[in-house]
RNA sequence: GGUCUCAUAGUUCAACGGAUAGAAUAGAAGUUUCCUAAACUUUAGAUCCAGGUUCGAUUCCUGGUGAGACCA
């Protein structure tokens, strides 16, 4: 039973029978009560006068009559202006106590026998994760977590950006300057290397173009010019020829980018199901633009590139095949996506979860999807995302600027670690419980800052301030559910039976319990309309109140002790479900609860 | 130049078109016989500007200003 649904209705009925209005219950908005004023629930009456007509006040009466009379959730109310004010029957909130306590899976439903594909992280191979991955990770990651609480079949997927000009300058610079240099030989992790040598690949890039400049040549002459540069196109030209050196070189490299992106994967926490490979999807859609251009959708001009008019769409003209008939980014996109729904038939949605900067590409990708009669392309959906910036500014990959996804994770970790032994927090702890302590505590807190953010947004990220373990922060709300867990097992050493039925029974319930319990039995409905509307930051928002509302809960609790076992009863029951509450709720967003700390 | 996004306490973030705009931090003042003080209580502090739409606008529309992204 859900008891906003159930009032919901009351109201639909109530409407039609008092003033003969009809609408639909799920139309019906109903709000939180504010804190200052008395109730649970409460009806905005203002866009029903016109069907009343009556007074704002006098609607409000009536429909509270109403449903006071006909409705057994509602034991009271309250009308300010056009606010009715609902107050709920203590018996509602046992009872959806006790429903919550029967649910096994609270917080997750059955299989609906419907699939989604997310797509994240997707990176070059040229140069190791960094912030910006992290907050693509962790978001897709979260979103396929709350698509598979929602019942979906879930493939998890990305497509790896493995060829094109800037992979083949790792691998000249590599070749030139790297007198054979391996990980096992340097100790560097695989995309650290790759990571290096395009580094220094522009270092010795700009030198050339500098003795260029020196002997008169204009600058952007020079940097067409420059040897390295016209090295690294020979070796993409090789590497299309499938040149067996250049080939060799290439998966040797990319070998050592994938072997440090697993670790660091590991380490974050993430998994995927399916990989694509640009080197082999790359020449993909070529055929789907031949049938757009049969089928008229596209137009070719008189140099042979392919193009799709958008101005009726209100976007401009795109090229989809150059004049030489190589593919630009959009074909590939197309042909991924068809080869996608071939070989995964039936996805209800394909999520791409990528930066903004793409906001327009996937306007035009879903829109020539759609112009080329594929039905799923409706089910195409860019979880768009914003930069994340650092108080010093922009991270730029040039400057030095960029903020490396391994290092940031040990930094959380290490801090983590200080702080915690700092406390004195870990005694009695073995090396390894400490140990996953720390990671606990450190990827937690990074993964609550970054998912917490309402993602189409830019964010900053202030190292100082992720690494903060109080107020809105991942470590608080482990450690209330930490906390929950030591109540939990000291009410097994008094023996308390909180299994039963009968402790639930002619319990005076406090105001703060109510509110738990609201909290607690709203949290399905929550996770629902985040996996609507792709929003990890609504329940990491939800996991926050629910801490909060428990810790001042726990303040009550200890003046509150030494009253009759019954109450300590039902409290108990309430901390067991605020613990598995709060447990799936992170789990959804892929931070981990410890039971002890 | 064209298109798109964002703008809220000192700071970082909230708010299906609803009540006196919430939190968290930083500031000020308190609370430890107690299942963990990594906590709690009290206090002060904000909607970029100008119009419009309506019972009612942080939210929707128009025009500015500022920040950012994309496209040549």
């Amino acid at each position: 039973m859900n008891v906003q649904i159930e009032i919901q209705k009351s109201i639909s009925k109530s409407l039609s029978e008092l003033f003969g209005h009809e609408v639909a219950f799920e139309n019906l908005a109903l709000q939180p009560t504010r804190r200052e004023f008395e109730g649970t629930y409460t009806f905005v009456t203002f866009p029903f006068l016109k069907v009343s007509k009556k007074s704002p006040e006098a609607t409000g009466q009536l429909i509270g009559e109403y449903l006071q009379s006909n409705s057994d959730q509602v034991s009271d109310f309250n009308v300010v202006k056009g606010f009715l004010n609902l107050t709920i029957s203590d018996g509602t909130w046992l009872d959806t106590l006790k429903d919550v306590c029967k649910t096994v899976n609270f917080g997750f439903a059955p299989s609906n026998g419907k699939s989604v594909m997310v797509e994240y992280s997707s990176p070059n191979t040229n140069k190791p994760l960094h912030l910006g991955h992290l907050r693509n990770n962790f978001l897709g990651y979260s979103v396929a977590q709350i698509y598979e609480a929602n019942g979906y079949d879930v493939t998890k997927v990305q497509i790896i950006n493995d060829r094109g000009i800037h992979i083949c300058k790792s691998m000249v610079a590599w070749q030139k300057f790297g007198g054979g240099e391996t990980p096992g030989s340097s100790g560097l992790k695989g995309d650290k290397l790759a990571g290096k040598y395009y580094v220094k690949f522009d270092q010795e890039y700009k030198k050339e173009i500098a003795a260029l400049i020196e002997t008169g040549m204009p600058k952007e002459e020079a940097e067409k010019q420059a040897p390295l540069f016209l090295e690294a196109q020979e070796m993409l030209r090789k590497w299309e020829a499938h040149d067996k050196e250049v080939y060799d070189l290439w998966t040797t490299m990319n070998g050592w980018v994938y072997e440090g992106f697993d670790q660091t994967y590991e380490k974050m926490g993430v998994t995927f199901d399916k990989l694509y490979y640009e080197s082999k999807t790359y020449l993909l859609g070529k055929e789907a633009v031949k049938i757009g251009l049969e089928k008229g959708v596209f137009y070719q001009k008189e140099d042979g590139s392919v193009w799709i008019d958008l101005t009726e769409d209100g976007l401009d003209h795109k090229l989809l095949l150059r004049s030489d008939g190589t593919a630009v980014y959009m074909t590939q996109d197309i042909g991924t996506a068809i080869e996608r729904f071939k070989e995964f038939p039936g996805q209800e949605k394909l999520v791409y979860t990528v930066g903004n900067e793409q906001d327009y590409h996937f306007k035009v990708l879903f829109l020539i999807l759609k112009k080329l009669g594929y039905q799923w392309a409706d089910g195409c959906y860019h979880l768009s995302y914003g930069m994340v910036d650092l108080p010093s500014g922009k991270m730029k990959s040039r400057e030095g600027t960029v903020v490396d996804a391994d290092d940031l994770m040990d930094e959380m970790v290490q801090t983590a670690g200080d702080h915690t032994k700092e406390l004195g927090k870990i005694d009695g702890f073995s090396e390894s419980q400490a140990r996953e302590l720390y990671d606990t505590l450190g990827l937690g807190a990074l993964k609550y800052f970054l998912l917490k953010v309402d993602p189409k947004k830019r964010m900053l990220f202030d190292p100082q301030e992720s690494i903060e373990f109080q107020g809105n922060t991942g470590p608080f709300i482990q450690y209330t559910h930490a906390r929950i867990s030591a109540i939990l097992r000291r009410a097994e050493d008094l023996k308390v039976d909180f299994q039963s039925e009968s402790c639930l029974d002619n319990v005076p319930l406090e105001t703060v319990e109510k509110d738990l319990i609201y909290l607690i039995s709203e949290y399905p409905e929550r996770i629902k309309s985040a996996a609507v509307e792709y929003s990890p930051s609504v329940i990491a928002q939800y996991c926050f109140d629910l801490a909060k509302e428990y810790n001042r809960f726990y303040a009550e609790l200890s003046i509150f002790n030494e009253s009759d076992p019954d109450k300590v009863c039902l409290r108990v029951k309430l901390s067991q479900q605020v613990a598995r509450t709060i447990r799936s709720g992170m789990a959804l967003l892929g931070i981990d609860v410890p039971e002890k700390m």
